[in-house]
DNA sequence: CCTAAGAAGTTGAAATGTTAACTAATGACG
DNA sequence: CGTCATTAGTTAACATTTCAACTTCTTAGG
């Protein structure tokens, strides 16, 4: 116990860390989505996006992209809907699991992709990669490597 | 130009910090969202709270409290509305400036705050700060304040 | 002083996110 | 086989966030 009643609070340089943390990841987000913006898209689109682009076929259930996400299956649903009206993704049926749907990317989808990933990459460089050296990114990583698996594990129970 | 035409894709250690940020961050926000749902507090909620209990007089003026907290004045302005509703917190005039208003934590706001905060540190600890070793801790301050820094003078322009 | 530009804040409507209830299909097991 | 618990996904109702329009007040300039 560091000090009154029981409470171990924050001593400055954790404070200090984990509002620096706090911040960034908030500015990084609004940023993010700010340079994604002309291309008529949100930080939500583009994620999907990758996901699909990076999977076989370029198909994924639905659940397996929510899981992914780490959406919920209802905001998923909701989101898939909008894409779809963009034209970006379309629902295909599921053979072996006849309640299953897959997410499926249209060639409009893809050409959007390819079309988006290298500014969108340019910016992630520009306002958080770029501004780390070779021993801060190594460093981050394994920092943050086991407060993810934590999380991962946590999530859902305590 | 490390690759075809022209795009500097992230190498794999960069991709890997990269996404981890990502997950930590998405998954961090969950958890805490989550420990403060016995309350009947919101991260949004906690914030608030926060900024007016550090601050002179537990006051402070919306536009202020907007920008602390990264919000649109509009978006503030539903906040504080939804948290006056539920006695956390009041309006009161600005006697120097008759448009300003201040957001002044109630007595009510403030009894929550002291019961809550404490539950709060210690999730704070629990899924991150003790997850991470001094040196961990350090070199991560170091690390993200220059991002930070740019964020915020970028934040706006560009 | 008067006026025009800008700042502080609110508001209503539209977009997005959450919650809980629901349908339909699967799968475990007696 | 039959039935019951579980999984996949959607939907409607509600909450929150965003966007744009608006009011009121301040301040700089003439």
């Amino acid at each position: 116990m560091d000090t009154e009643n029981g409470t171990r609070w924050l001593s400055d340089e954790e404070q200090a860390t984990w509002r620096a943390h706090l911040e960034v990841s908030r500015l990084l987000m609004h940023q993010l989505e700010r340079d994604l913006q002309p291309f008529g898209l949100t930080n939500n689109d583009y994620e999907i996006l990758v996901n699909l682009s990076e999977s076989d076929e370029h198909r994924m259930r639905m659940s397996d992209l929510a899981t992914a996400t780490l959406q919920s299956k209802s905001r998923l649903s909701h989101q898939i809907t909008r894409m779809e009206n963009a034209g970006l993704v379309r629902r295909e049926n599921c053979e072996s699991d006849r309640r299953g749907l897959f997410a499926v990317l249209t060639e409009q989808g893809w050409e959007t992709m390819r079309k988006v990933a290298p500014h969108h990459v340019a910016s992630v460089r520009e306002h958080f990669i770029d501004l780390l050296s070779v021993e801060d990114l190594k460093a981050l990583h394994e920092s943050l490597a086991p407060v993810a698996k934590h999380l991962r594990t946590t999530r859902g129970r305590a």
